[in-house]
DNA sequence: CATGAATGAGCATTCATTCAT
DNA sequence: GATGAATGAATGCTCATTCAT
C-alpha cells in the first residue's frame, strides 16, 4: 500500500516536474524572441507574457525578475556553446588540425543558430547584477577550455606554432561571434559557409609553422 | 552701411556659432561619460544635464531627444576611428605591411582611450532608429575603406595573399573592438602592447603569403 | 433502516462540524498571529496558508474572502472579552467595587494575552465593509455592558458617585486597550501588574464620592 | 549692481521657498484627507495626486516615496499638539489645576479639529520605517513632557496627590485621542464640550487629594 | 476535501519631454 | 538663451481570487 502511495507521488512528482521544465522553457523561448529582437530594456514582461502565451503573474513564479529572467536566457544560449563545443571536438577525430577547424564551425554554427539571441548576449551582459555575470563569465571560460586544450595539443605536437592558446582561442570565438554581431555587413558579400571557409583560412594560416 | 551690418551679423553669427558648438561639445561629452558607464537605458537626461553643470532643457535645445542624444555619441566615437585611421595609415609610409600595421595599431589605440565608449557603440546600436543606424553603418564603412585599400594594395604588390580584402579589414576592425569587448578577460593576461603586438603578428601571419 | 441512516447521517454531520471547527480555528489562529504581527495589508493569503499548513484554496472554502477572514480574526478577539468579563465579574462577588476592579483586571489580562491582536483591531477595524463593522460595535457593546452595570450597581449603592457609566466603561475599556496600543512607551516603566493597580487606584478615585 | 544682482536673487529665491512650501502643504492637505478617510494602504498616489489637482509625479518631487509622505502626514499632526498644547498650558495661567485642564481641553480640541487624521496615526504608525517612527514618538514624547510638568508642579503644590505624572499624562492624551477613535460610539450620546467637561471632571478627581 | 497553478487588475515609481518664466 | 517645475504614460511586480485536477 505505501508503495503503491509512493509510486502515485513519484509519477505525480516527475509529471509536475515536466510540467515545470516545459513552462520554463515556453517562458525562456518567448523572452529570447522578444528580447533578442526588442533589446532587454525595451522588452516588457507583458510582451514576454504575451509571447508565451501566459499571463505575467506566471512568469514571476518561475523568475524572479526581470533580470534574472535576461541571466536565464543568456546562459541558456551560452550552454548551447559548452554543450555542443565539446562534443564537435571530440567527433572531429585526433587529428589537431581537424579538431580546432571543428570547434570554429561548430561555434559559427551555433551563432547562426541563435544569431539575434547571441547579439543580445554582447548587449545586455553589462546590465546584469553580479552573480548572474559570475555565471556567464565561468560559462564562456568552459567553453573557451577545450579549445584552448586543442590548440595546445597542436602546438606541442608542432602542426601550430607556439603561439599564446588563450589568444587564439579570444579570437575564434570572437570571429564565431562577430556573425551575429556583424551580419548586417557580412552578409552582404558572405553566406555563412563562405565565411566559415574563408575565416578558417585566414585562421589556420594564423597560427600555422612558417615553412623554412 | 548694409556692408557693416553684414558683418555685423557674421561675426555674430560666427560668435554664436562657436558658442553652440562648446555646448554641443559639452553636452556630448557629459553624456559619453555617463552613458558609457551606466548603459544608455540607465542614464536618465537629468544626469546628463547635471554632468554637464546645466539643465535638462537645454540638452533639448541641441538634440532632439534622447535618441538622437545616443547617436550623437556614438557618431562621435566613430568620427575618432574616420578620422584617426587614413592619417596613421599615412604616417606609416609607403611599405604596405607599415600601412596595414599602422591602420590595426591606431584601432586598437583609439579603442583603449575610449574604452567605455565602444562598448557603449556596440551595446545600443540595435536600439537606434533607422536613420541613426544608417549614419553609424557608414562610418564604419568609411573607417573600413581606408584599410580595405591597404590590404589590397599589399594584394596587388604581392607581400600579401589574395584573401577577401574585406574580410580582413572586417577581422582587424574587430580584434580592435574586441580589445573593449573582452577587457574584462584579455587583461587578466595582457597588456594592451602585448595584445596590439601578438594579435598583429597572427593577422600578418594570416595574410601573407605561404613560402614555397 | 430510515432512522438507521439518520443516526449515520447525524453522526456523519457532527464529525463533518467538528473537522470544519477545527478547520476554522487553524486558519484563525495562523490568521491572528501573521496579522497581527504584520498587519493586515501586508499579510497575504499565501502566508496565512503557509503558517497554517495548508493551501490558499482551502481558505477560501471557509472564508470568503480576505476581509472576511480579517473580521472573523477581530470577532474572534472581541468575543474573548464578551466571555470573560461576565464571568470574571460574577465571579468577584456581590462588593460593586470589587465587581468593577474585576472587570477592569480581566480586560487587561485578556489584551495583555493577545497583544498584538488588539493593536491589530484598532488598526484595521476602519477599513472594514459595513456588516463586518456592525458585528464588531455589537460585539464591543455586548463587552461593555455588564461593566456598565457593575458601575450602575455601584452608583446605586452609593458606592460611587453618580457619574455617566457609560463613559467610564468607556474609559475602562480604553485604558485596557491602551496597555497593547501604547505598549512601546509604558513597558518602559511599568510592568502589567503595575499598571492595573495604579490605573485601578485613579479609576476608583475618579468615581468614588467626595469625602464630606 | 552686484548688490541688485543679489536682491533679485533673493527675492527669487524666497518665491521659490514660498512656492515650495506651498506645494508641500497642498500636498499634505490631500494626502492626510485622502488618507485619512480611505485608510493608508487603501489610498493610491493617483487619488492623492488627483485630490491635490496635480499629476503623480509631483508628489515625488518633494517626497521620496508613500512611506515618507505617510511619515509627513503623521509629523503635521503631531505637531500641532506639540506647538499648542504648551501655547495652552502657558495661556492657562499659574494655577496648576488650570494648567492642567487646560492641557486636556486643547488636547481634546485638536482632536476633534483633525479627527480622522489623528485616527489615521493610530492606525499606521505601525507601518512605518524605523527612522519615522522614530521623529514620531519623538514628538509625541515632546507633546507629553509640558503636561507632565503641569502635573509634576501641582502634586509638588500638594493640589494633586502623588501619582505617577507620567501615567497621568498617557490617561490624559489617551482621552483625548479617544475622542477620535471611539467617535462612532461616544458621539451618540456626547458633544465634544459634553465629553470635555465630564472627562475632565473624572480626570480631576482622579489625581485630587482625598479629603482628610 | 484539498491543492496550487494560473490569472490579471492594481499600484508605486520613474523619466523623457514640454513650456511658462 | 536657459531653467526646472510639471506632466503622465509606461513598466515591473504583487497578490487576491479562481478553478481544473
Amino acid at each position: 500500500m505505501g508503495q503503491a502511495l509512493d509510486e502515485r507521488n513519484a509519477r505525480q512528482a516527475a509529471r509536475t516536474d515536466a510540467r515545470v521544465q516545459r513552462r520554463r522553457r515556453q517562458i525562456l523561448d518567448a523572452a529570447t524572441e522578444v528580447m533578442s529582437t526588442t533589446g532587454f530594456h525595451a522588452t516588457s514582461m507583458q510582451a514576454v507574457a504575451e509571447r508565451a502565451g501566459i499571463s505575467v503573474g506566471l512568469i514571476y513564479q518561475y523568475f524572479g525578475n526581470k533580470d534574472e529572467l535576461l541571466v536565464a536566457v543568456i546562459v541558456d544560449i551560452l550552454e548551447d556553446f559548452r554543450d555542443q563545443v565539446p562534443a564537435a571536438i571530440a567527433a572531429a577525430g585526433e587529428d589537431p588540425v581537424d579538431r580546432f577547424g571543428a570547434a570554429f564551425r561548430i561555434c559559427c554554427q551555433v551563432v547562426e543558430a541563435k544569431r539575434e539571441a547571441v547579439t543580445l548576449t554582447y548587449r545586455e551582459s553589462r546590465t546584469l547584477p553580479a552573480d548572474g555575470l559570475e555565471r556567464i563569465k565561468d560559462l564562456e571560460l568552459q567553453t573557451a577550455e577545450p579549445i584552448r586544450q586543442a590548440v595546445a595539443d597542436g602546438i606541442d605536437a608542432g602542426v601550430f606554432r607556439a603561439v599564446d592558446a588563450r589568444l587564439v582561442v579570444h579570437n575564434v570565438l570572437l570571429l564565431a561571434h562577430a556573425w551575429a554581431l556583424k551580419h548586417w555587413n557580412l552578409a552582404r558579400f558572405l553566406t555563412l559557409d563562405q565565411y566559415i571557409e574563408q575565416e578558417w583560412a585566414l585562421l589556420l594560416a594564423s597560427v600555422s609553422p612558417r615553412a623554412q
